[in-house]
DNA sequence: CGGAGTATTGACATGACTCAAGGATAGTGG
DNA sequence: CCACTATCCTTGAGTCATGTCAATACTCCG
C-alpha cells in the first residue's frame, strides 16, 4: 500500500508539471511571507498530510495538482477539492487535518509553518483577514459543491465540473476548449458523488451527443460549449 | 406569497421559543462586542436576509431557530443549515450574502453591522482569529454535510440529522432522548437531499423498527441510541 | 511481452423519486 | 364548539436513474 503510492502511476505521469508560475504575481499579503518558505516536492499518490495529521503547516502549490479528500472507515471517500498552482490547501485546520491532501500529479508546494503564521497574523492584522477571506472562499466552494452532490443529476454534475475546469484554465493560459483532467475517474466519481462507472458512461455519452472529443481518456476537448452549458442545468457551476 | 410568509404557520408555532441564553457564556472576544448590539424579533418564515442581498451585518441567534440556505432558479432548493440560539450566521459574505437565512421559528437575532467588524478587526488581532476559526467551523460542517449527502442512504442521513440533533440538545439542556424539531419535513430534505416523502418514510421505518417515538410529527423521541447509531452506519456525523 | 493500473461497456438490481390520494394539525370565523 | 381552510405529514403504486457485478479493453512501463 506505501509502497504502491510511492510509485508514480501509468496515467498520472502522462501529465508533465509545466511549473506554471500561479497566475497572481505575489502582490497580496500573504504572498509576502511565503517568498522565503521552503518548497517540498511530490510524487503522484504521495500524501502531502493525511487527515487526523496534526496541521503544522499551510502550503501553497507551485506545480501539479492535490486532492482534498475525506475518508470513512468503511472506504467511502469524499473528495473535496482539487487544488491547482497558486491554491492555498491545509487553511481552516485547527489543531489536525480534517482532510487528507494527495497529489494527483509530480507537485510542489511551498510551505509554510504554523507557528509562523500565527505570529505573522498577530503583527498583521491584514493578513488575517486574508485568511478569513480565503476560508470564506472555500466555504463558498464547498456549498456549491453539496449543491451539486445533492440536487443535480449525474448528467449535470459531469458537465458543470467540466465547465469548472474550462473556466479554470481559462483563467490560467487561456484555453477554454481544451481541458487535462490531472485526476483519474475515481477522484472525479468521488468529488461529484458518483461511481466511476456513472462517470465513464457520461462522458461517452457526452461524447456521441458530440459535446465533446476524447480521443484520450484524460484529454478532453469542448467542442460545443453551449450544449455542454446546457447540459449542466443552470449556470451555477461548482468552484 | 409575502403576506403568506409573515402569517406563522401552524406547525411552526407549536414550538414557543424558549429565550434559552446561549449555552456559552459570553467571554469570548466576539461577544464582548456584541453586547450592545440591536436585537430583531422575526416570526417564522420571515427572512433575516435573502441570497444575494447586501451583506451589512453579522447576527448572533438570541432565540428560535434560522435556516440557511440557497435556490437554484428552478426550484430546486438546498439547506446548508440550521442555526440555533448562540450561533452565529452572515459569517463568511464578502459583499453580498451567499445563501439566504429564514426564521423557521419565532426568532430574535442580535445584529452587528459588517463595519463595525471590520473596525474590530483591525483593532483587534484576536477577532480576526476568532472570524477564521468561526468560519473554519463552518467549513468543517458543510464538509462534513457534503459527506452524508454524497455517501450516504436515506436511512444513514435521516439517522445521522437525528443523532446531531440530540447531541446538540444534550450540550444545550441535557435532554438526549427528546427531540424537538424546530423545521418542517421539507427543511429537512432539502438539508439531507431528498424528498419529503423519503424524509417521511424514513422516520416511519425508525418508528416501526423500535428506534424512535414519534407521537407528534415535529416530536421524536430516541428510545434506541444504539439501534439509531448502528443505522447511521458510522460515527462520523453532521455537526 | 506481460503485468499493473485504469477505463469502458453491458446486464441487472434497487433505492429513491414521482405522482396521487388521504389523514393530521392548527388557526379562523361563525 | 363546530365546520372550514390552509399547511403539513403520511402512505401507496409505479418508474427511473444510478449503483452493483462482471467482463473486456486500453495505456504505460519494466
Amino acid at each position: 500500500m506505501l509502497a504502491a503510492e510511492l510509485i508514480s502511476t501509468n496515467y498520472a505521469n502522462r501529465i508533465r508539471a509545466k511549473a506554471v508560475p500561479p497566475s497572481r504575481p505575489a502582490k497580496d499579503s500573504l504572498s509576502e511571507y511565503l517568498a522565503p518558505c521552503a518548497i517540498r516536492a511530490f510524487e503522484a499518490k504521495e500524501h502531502i498530510y493525511r487527515e487526523g495529521d496534526p496541521a503544522t503547516h499551510v502550503y501553497r502549490v507551485e506545480a501539479g495538482h492535490v486532492c482534498i479528500y475525506r475518508m470513512l472507515t468503511d472506504g467511502r471517500r469524499q473528495v473535496v477539492d482539487f487544488a491547482y498552482p497558486g491554491d492555498f490547501i491545509g487553511l481552516g485546520a485547527m489543531g489536525e487535518h480534517a482532510a487528507g491532501a494527495q497529489a494527483t500529479t509530480r507537485t510542489s508546494v511551498r510551505c509554510l509553518p504554523i507557528s509562523v503564521l500565527r505570529d505573522i497574523v498577530r503583527s498583521d492584522a491584514r493578513v488575517g483577514l486574508k485568511l478569513y477571506e480565503a476560508v470564506s472562499q472555500e466555504l463558498l466552494a464547498a456549498r456549491e459543491l453539496l449543491f451539486t452532490v445533492s440536487q443535480r443529476t449525474a448528467t449535470e454534475r459531469l458537465a458543470g465540473f467540466l465547465l469548472a475546469l474550462s473556466r479554470r484554465n481559462a483563467r490560467r493560459d487561456g484555453n477554454v476548449a481544451e481541458i487535462v483532467l490531472p485526476m483519474t475517474r475515481v477522484d472525479i466519481a468521488d468529488l461529484l458523488g458518483l461511481t466511476i462507472e456513472t462517470v465513464s458512461r457520461t462522458f461517452t455519452k457526452f461524447r456521441n451527443d458530440g459535446l465533446i472529443d476524447l480521443e484520450q481518456c484524460i484529454l478532453v476537448t469542448i467542442t460545443d460549449p453551449e450544449g455542454l452549458a446546457a447540459a449542466a442545468g443552470e449556470a451555477r457551476v461548482i468552484s
